[in-house]
DNA sequence: AGCACGCCGACT
DNA sequence: GTCGGCGTGCTC
């Protein structure tokens, strides 16, 4: 008997092995959705058996014996072949490169000789959870109804579980995962989130739950026995609750009966590199080809999910309240009762001094005044983005990238922040010879330092990439503030999420204008997502809070939007805008992305490809040099290709990719090209 | 993707 | 005279 088997390797087609005799004729049953080690060229890798076959395809010469099936894991159930095969499809990568990428890192090198014991070992170790049951929440009528909507679907259906910060998304899921895995004791659940790190409390609340069943996170970070055990305990069912990052979305679970996507707008569960899926969107593919709900929890949905919950595809259920105090907000507005003021102050009225406007460093002064905390957000790290010389107009520039080198202060470096260039410090102007080099632009150490001039008292801390560098840092960090010992915490993307700050009653937006501006059509999008995210971590605590930003734009319908949390009218808007520019939803995209020793050469094989011919259906733009169109020394050039409808594009895009890998090979120098369908920035 | 094979520069 | 640079091609 020949077996059909995936490897990791970009290869259009399962290859073709001999299976050994076995003797048992049960196996045959069984082999299916196996790993396997098979020799290939001259070495020996893990492959997955897809299928069997009586007669191979190629020539019987040509076929090389399997080495061994791995029968110490079960088979890979055939919902997981379907959907990572569908993965490979839809991001045009190799089926084998998705299923083999997608088992945990020790599982995709052939297995040694203590492999079976050390199996055995994880599985003992990955036990029931234990913690004592927590006192169950109560919840608020719209909670109920939304949890009672997702319990009692009995197919596939997408939920959009739409609700502020504080609302009460968590207890919802929390209560739905519940009742499904009480409906059937053998039902398991997967909840995906954007970064497991900032939510350390979600897994103690589903611990404190669901006390005595089985819960596992799956993340990159976990070291490499804890994701195997974690994986396996999934596998084999073990696992009632499986908690994860992206990659989460491909854990086999044979009885998989819910799937929630927390924070589903989150650019994280968009893959950035390999094969490029949306973890998001896939999870809505999973739970259509198990039959079960799925639930997309947020308080700025991704445009793609608000307009298929506004045509009536996927059902919205709407969390308005706060749970159990607070008052229904009025009819005219989204905004829950405790939804800060927010009022942007005009920077062409009140010229910054260092950065600050006038009415922002008077409001910092007051919220110190009462002794309450302010945060300040501003995503842009270092002390100045760029150094420049005023005598002749140098400015400083990453040797390798087509950016600048940021300037930071503490260690007096220039840094590319895109290749990780950095060097000291230059005396003088590398042109001119003059000294004085002036920082321009902003960044979160300029911020502080600015903050700590202006408020000599106060207790300052910033929390960047930089300031967190070592591990345990930020946790450290975060924990002084909610102690109360930190007056004023400054910082990039990183505190907008996940963290409660109690005592914060001012947040300060510095340089929103960055993303208002953007070249990309999805900035406003996710400048309203973030705004409202660190919106929410002001107020929570009673205290009349306020959020200022600094802007060029105070007329600008995005801020307007913001002050009464209207999503809606947001959504609205920019989805008139997307219908009239054709842009997603109401198109599907493909970049086709070149890398090359020089722009011309990028470029020219990209013209060449646009050449090539292909369906009616999928429309091709001019080449263009990418927004970043030199990283470390390689010049990027990108082609849009987009069609009317997803399924347009993958077929078009799929046929095209042919003709233009056997373009690329024909091409010398040979050139490096990728493809990402649907891809999240332009 | 690996890993070969295969032809051209700076080292014992 | 070799070690090794990465261009090119294949993997059942």
């Amino acid at each position: 008997m020949f077996v059909r088997v995936i490897v990791d390797a970009p290869l259009a087609q399962p290859l073709e092995y001999l299976l050994p005799a076995g003797g048992d004729p049960r196996e045959e049953a069984t082999v299916v959705g196996r790993c396997c080690t098979v020799p290939l060229g001259r070495r020996r890798v893990v492959g997955v058996i897809v299928e069997t076959c009586a007669t191979p395809n190629i020539a019987t010469d040509r076929v090389r014996a399997l080495d061994a099936v791995l029968h110490d894991v079960a088979p890979l159930p055939p919902l997981w072949l379907e959907l990572t095969r569908f993965a490979a499809d839809y991001y045009q990568h190799a089926w084998g490169e998705v299923a083999i990428g997608a088992l945990p890192p020790q599982l995709r090198v052939p297995p040694g000789p203590r492999f079976v014991a050390a199996l055995n070992k994880l599985r003992v170790r990955a036990t029931t959870a234990t913690g004592q049951a927590s006192a169950r929440c109560e919840l608020n009528a719209e909670q109920a109804a939304a949890a009672q909507a997702i319990a009692a679907a009995r197919h596939f259906a997408t939920f959009v579980l739409f609700g502020v910060t504080g609302s009460g998304k968590t207890e919802v899921y929390l209560e739905a995962i519940a009742r499904r895995l009480a409906a059937d004791p053998a039902a398991q659940a997967l909840l995906l989130v954007p970064e497991i790190n900032l939510t350390p409390q979600l897994e103690q609340r589903l611990q404190a739950r669901f006390p005595g069943e089985m819960l596992v996170s799956l993340h990159s970070a976990l070291p490499a026995g804890q994701r195997t055990a974690g994986w396996l305990a999934a596998h084999e069912g073990r696992a009632r609750i499986v908690l994860g990052t992206r990659l989460a979305v491909f854990a086999p679970l044979p009885r998989l009966a819910l799937v929630v996507v927390d924070e589903e707008h989150d650019p994280s569960f968009k893959a950035g590199d390999g094969v490029r899926y949306s973890a998001r969107d896939l999870a809505i593919k999973r739970a259509q080809l198990a039959d079960v709900p799925v639930v997309l929890g947020s308080a700025t949905p991704a445009l793609e999910t608000w307009f298929h919950a506004a045509a009536g595809k996927y059902a919205l259920l709407r969390l308005r309240t706060r749970p159990l105090d607070a008052p229904r907000p009025s009819a005219a507005s989204g905004a829950p009762a405790d939804w800060p003021q927010v009022s942007c102050v005009d920077l062409r009225q009140h010229p910054p001094a260092h950065g600050l406007c006038a009415p922002v460093a008077q409001a910092v002064r007051e919220t110190l005044a009462r002794g309450e905390q302010t945060l300040v957000f501003i995503n842009r790290r270092g002390y100045a983005p760029v150094l420049a010389c005023e005598a002749c107009g140098w400015l400083s520039t990453c040797p390798r990238c087509a950016t600048f080198a940021a300037f930071h202060k503490p260690d007096r470096t220039l840094r590319c922040h895109h290749c990780g260039w950095q060097a000291s410090l230059p005396r003088a102007c590398p042109t001119c010879g003059n000294q004085d080099l002036a920082a321009v632009g902003h960044g979160t150490q300029r911020v502080e330092e600015t903050l700590q001039m202006l408020e000599p008292a106060a207790r300052i801390l910033r929390i960047d990439r930089d300031s967190t560098r070592r591990k345990g840092t930020a946790a450290q960090a975060f924990e002084a503030v909610h102690a109360g010992d930190v007056d004023i915490l400054v910082g990039t993307q990183m505190i907008s999420k996940g963290h409660d700050f109690r005592r914060v009653s001012l947040v300060v937006v510095l340089n929103a204008d960055a993303q208002l501006v953007s070249h990309d059509f999805r900035a406003p999008e996710r400048l309203f997502s973030t705004l409202v995210q660190v919106a929410g971590r002001a107020g929570r605590s009673g205290l009349a809070s306020r959020v200022l930003v600094q802007t060029r734009y105070p007329r600008h319908p995005l801020f307007a939007a913001l002050a009464r949390y209207d999503f809606e009218g947001f959504a609205t808007d920019q989805l008139a805008e997307r219908r009239a520019a054709r842009l997603p939803p109401f198109v599907g995209q493909a970049l086709l992305t070149a890398q090359a020793r020089s722009m011309d050469s990028a470029l020219s094989f990209l013209a060449a490809a646009r050449a090539l011919p292909a369906a009616d259906g999928l429309r091709r733009f001019d080449p263009v040099p990418m927004p970043l169109a030199r990283l470390a020394g390689v010049h990027r050039a990108q082609l849009l290709a987009e069609a009317d409808t997803r399924a347009e594009l993958q077929a078009g895009v799929s046929r095209w990719l042919h003709e233009v890998r056997d373009l690329a090979s024909r091409t010398r120098p040979r050139p490096r090209w990728q493809i990402e369908v649907d891809p999240a920035e332009i």
